[in-house]
DNA sequence: AGCACGCCGACT
DNA sequence: GTCGGCGTGCTC
């Protein structure tokens, strides 16, 4: 019997696609790219059709029906598709639903009509008494009107002050629409290009120069922050659209701001370009509709997180990865690709330009660039001539704190406020403190799912593990020797902000880190704030040294560079030089120059050092070398399995089984197994993890191994899990 | 991942 | 005798 056949990929995990039969009825619209409902043992699963042939339909069960009336990729990605599923080991199913936007099922146009209350500043003149009111009311008075939400994370506990000056008539309430679409609302100032310095010129012809030649071409655009990458991609944009091609420009989620994706509106507006947003802050209904227009071919240019790279765009000429070294990019959890590795993927497949973007590259893009395999342009000056900030460390052994703050950084901190200018202070660790330790024992107190202490919380006066969602309230005595003395030690944001608030009392502190920007547009109001200098000094975790660009910002100071140094893995050096690089390009991008302190016990270490001087390049080589030392990459290539299960033995004894297993293949592929060891976490929301290392100095003889991975995972034990990284950027 | 089948311990 | 434990294997 033969009739019309379709090859499906089925959201599961199954190691290969499956054939169904296409009933009559569907015929005319079953084609490559549409989602279906089919039957899959005694019940039913979304798939995703790839291709459709005539052939025998012999026991073929069929199709139960199509989702959707048009298709949600283009054929020509389906290669993409499973290129990719064979590159990350990963059932091409789940990778397919993975690339498709959550609610593709399209229907749910719900529109949440919510008011927020708002706020401003009446004609009324004259001061309040209560000196807080009196701040209120000047903060007010500075900007037009003002969203209850935004004033409440720059005035945190505010009400009551609040309220007295509207009973006063000081202040006027208002209700207004809460804004459903964040991106819609910006009002677009027609923006045209601006005149680039000779060096963004130079940069610019040689991008120019290379979507003229077509083909792949990988670029790195390597500029210093400040040194005007937006204006060089978005004149590269023009240049695409002008050759009748689209663009797609990936950016790392926290720099997804209104404010950028304005900027591109503004210059493709007036029909010049149609442009789309693919980001999770829409509702399910809005990602549809944008998925659905780009997949119509009506969208020129879309602009996105990690998941755009799979945007279903038909005339794709180039990719632009901005901030290519952010570690966002990768996929932490199921199918963990990495949005930049596959935006070049994905542009030799389909002959794009692919340009990459950073101040710091990751140490893996630059040597492609030092080996010619990826172009190298370079920005190496800030525009406007504006100087790179002044960075100084503070040796912590010279110049000891009594508190978080030594005293160099104290007295910068005081003048920089004197002269009204803004600061912004890095600490990578949450909530007071990291451990609530016992001064009887002396131990902490720990989870009891994960192997790692609890982090203590003044604010919520509360113990919190950061790595799943246990919580409770500090214990009276400590659970291990019934002593009474629970004494936080060591500092986290949270104790940053009390300490400051001590040092500047007059000071406007706020506080940015995954606590205080939990609620959606937190993050985006505290930025707004910033921007309107209604903060002096923000402290934060990484957060702040995230592509945020505030001209007021003339001191950063980064308190605890050593925690960056010392964690376990081998990219510690990379992180920490890129994260201080990064921190520090937030000071001095106005017009007042800016300065860096950073505050460490390891003066000495040269990530440091380079980072002091700015240079980039001299700690590549030095970092580079160790890397090649090691054979870890860019040198050589890493594929991290994880086990993991509720009993510790059981773990441990498959991880021992699956190496016994593996050795053999590995050695006579030249490939190192290092392990099985407990992950550096070694227990994790009640699953013990062990962890095996697969290293390799190529890439195919590790593709050759992982092609036996789904028949060792189902040699292991029931209760045993394996997850499988390729190319892991970190491997807690 | 589900959801079967299947083969052993302890319950009405 | 059957109810249910979860090990093993398949899904067009
Ligand atoms: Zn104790
Ligand atoms: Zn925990």
């Amino acid at each position: 019997m033969s009739g019309l056949v379709a090859e499906v990929a089925v959201a599961a995990p199954l190691d290969r696609t499956l054939s169904y039969l296409v009933p009559e009825a569907l015929v005319s619209n079953a084609r490559c790219g549409m989602r279906v409902r089919v039957p899959l043992g005694r019940r039913t699963a979304t798939g995703y059709v790839l291709d459709v042939q005539t052939g025998a339909v012999d026991g073929l069960k069929p199709v139960i029906e199509l989702l959707g009336s048009e298709p949600a990729f283009p054929p020509a990605m389906v290669d993409f598709f499973r290129r990719a599923a064979a590159y990350y080991q990963y059932p091409l199913g789940e990778v397919i639903r993975t690339a498709l936007p959550a609610g593709l099922s399209g229907g749910n146009h719900e529109v949440k009509a919510l008011t927020e209350r708002i706020y401003q500043a009446s004609e009324m003149v004259g001061m309040p008494r209560g000196p807080r009111q009196r701040e209120l009311l000047d903060y007010l008075r500075g900007v037009d009107c003002v969203a209850r939400s935004e004033l409440l994370t720059v005035f945190p506990n505010c009400q009551s002050s609040l309220r007295a000056l509207v009973d006063q008539g000081f202040v006027l309430e208002g209700q207004r629409e809460r804004l459903r679409d964040p991106f819609s609302d910006m009002t677009l100032a027609a923006d045209t290009s601006v005149d680039m310095t000779d060096r963004q010129a130079e940069v610019f012809a040689s991008i120019d120069a290379a979507l003229q030649q077509g083909g792949f071409q990988p670029m790195l655009l390597h500029g210093v922050t400040g040194s005007g990458k937006t204006e060089v991609y978005l004149q590269a944009i023009e240049q695409v659209l002008r050759s009748g091609r689209q663009a797609l420009v990936l950016v790392p989620e926290i720099a997804l701001t209104p404010q950028l994706v304005s900027r591109f509106r503004a210059r493709f507006a007036g029909g010049r370009a149609s442009l789309a947003v693919l980001h999770s802050g829409l509702s399910l209904g809005e990602r549809f509709d944008a998925w659905r227009s780009v997949a119509r071919g009506e969208v020129d240019i879309v602009i996105g997180a990690r998941s755009a790279v799979f945007a279903p765009l038909q005339r794709l000429g180039m990719v632009i990865v901005d901030e290519e070294h952010e570690s966002s990019y990768k996929q932490g959890d199921g199918f963990r690709y990495h949005a930049r590795d596959l935006a070049l993927m994905r542009g030799q497949m389909e002959q794009a330009l692919v340009l990459l973007g950073s101040a710091t590259p990751a140490l893996t893009t630059y040597h492609r660039a030092c080996q010619g395999k990826i172009a190298y342009l370079e920005l190496p000056q800030r525009v406007m001539s504006r100087p790179m900030p002044e960075v100084e460390l503070i040796d912590l052994t010279q110049d000891r704190p009594e508190g978080i703050l030594a005293q160099a950084l104290k007295d910068a901190l005081v003048a920089n406020l004197e002269r009204g200018e803004q600061s912004l202070l890095l600490l990578n660790r949450r909530g007071f403190a990291p451990y609530l330790l016992c001064a009887d024992c002396g131990e902490a107190l720990r989870c009891p799912h994960c192997d790692i202490t609890l982090t203590f919380y003044l604010g919520q006066k509360e113990l919190r593990c950061n790595y799943c969602d246990f919580r409770q309230p500090p214990p009276d005595q400590c659970p291990a020797c019934q002593g009474a003395d629970l004494l936080p030690e060591g500092a986290g944001t949270e104790k940053l902000e009390q300490e400051l608030q001590e040092l500047l009392p007059t000071a406007r502190i706020a506080r940015m880190d995954r606590d205080t920007t939990g609620r959606k547009g937190a993050h985006q109001s505290l930025v707004a704030a910033m921007e309107k200098r209604a903060i002096d000094v923000l402290v934060g975790t990484q957060m702040v040294a995230k592509g945020l660009d505030f001209p007021g910002v003339t001191l950063v100071g980064v308190v605890q560079a050593d925690n960056l140094l010392n964690l376990p893995d081998f990219r510690a050096a990379e992180r920490a030089f890129t994260l201080l690089t990064q921190v520090a390009g937030r000071a001095g991008r106005g017009e007042r120059p800016g300065r860096v302190f950073v505050q460490t016990y390891a003066h000495e270490h040269f990530a440091l050092d380079c980072c002091v001087r700015h240079d980039y390049v001299g700690f590549a080589r030095e970092e580079l070398a160790l890397r090649q030392e090691l054979g870890y990459p860019p040198f050589g290539f890493l594929v991290n399995c994880v086990l993991s299960g509720a009993v510790r033995e059981q773990v441990e004894a498959a991880a021992e089984a699956l190496v016994a297993e593996l050795l053999g293949p590995a050695m006579d592929l030249g490939i190192e197994v290092l392990g099985p060891a407990p992950c550096p976490l070694a227990r994790l929301r009640g699953k013990s993890r062990y962890q095996l290392l697969l290293k390799a100095s190529t890439r195919p003889p590790l593709r050759h191994l992982l092609t036996r991975m789904p028949v060792l995972r189902r040699a292991l034990p029931g209760k045993v899990t394996m997850t499988v990284d390729v190319d892991p950027l970190d491997m807690l």
